[in-house]
DNA sequence: CCATTATTTCAATGATCATTGAGATATTGA
DNA sequence: TCAATATCTCAATGATCATTGAAATAATGG
């Protein structure tokens, strides 16, 4: 996804804050089956207002993604997003310079497992 | 470079900035060299004073870096630390499931100019 | 339908931060 | 050294934001 500068700006803003940090984190390594607000919030240490309030001020961000199930409402991290804030970032790092942007390629993330597999790393 | 949740939470607060995220995407398009402060000032359109206070900022957060040459001061990116703030909110994405963050790596930068280089797109 | 679980909304409070303009500091060429 | 250039410092102001706890809403199982 493409990002223009206001909402990376609101990204960046979003991502500036110690529990919706650790709430992108955990969702990130959750995975596209994601978590409910109720996980999340005990994962990161935040009340349950708390725990609300940060995650609709991620969802406006864009940064994850929520859908109810049951009695419970399960939110995911938002990659296309993630992938687009990356982009942002680092436009034209590379444009003549390719040694100087491919260590910020090879870190963009690559755990030892990921590397045995598909990933691109 | 390997960051913790303080300077991470540092430096996407400094990111979260209109001037400074415009700034940090100038000297990373500046590559190495760098650009002298009134230079960057006047790319992102701020007074002399308001340069200075958000290339000082950015260079507490481990953004940008600064040198000086005869009458200016140069700020340059600091690549380490934009790589090492990729690594840590990608953190173990990849995990059991390449699938998900392959498109984050791909899209880490690569301009169609890199491609075609030695650049790992 | 009722009690329970899960999550959200709301308003008040205190803390943090960008902006502004004037002045101070540093460096150099003449 | 003097004048000019380049950058930084400082304090005051206004705006934005996280936190808190109580109450409201939503959904389910019995």
């Amino acid at each position: 996804m493409k990002l223009e500068e206001p909402q990376a700006l609101d990204v960046f803003s979003a991502l500036s804050q110690e529990t919706r940090l650790r709430m992108v984190r955990v969702l990130v390594q959750a995975g596209p089956e994601g978590l409910s607000a109720g996980a999340v919030g005990e994962a990161v240490g935040a009340s349950s207002s708390g725990a609300s309030f940060h995650l609709a001020h991620l969802e406006r961000a864009g940064l994850i993604q929520s859908r109810r199930e049951s009695r419970s409402i399960i939110y995911s991290a938002s990659y296309d997003t993630l992938t687009g804030l990356i982009e942002f970032l680092m436009a034209d790092c590379c444009s003549g310079r390719p040694e100087i942007c491919a260590p910020a390629i090879a870190a963009a993330n690559c755990s030892p497992a990921a590397k045995e597999t598909s990933c691109a790393c």
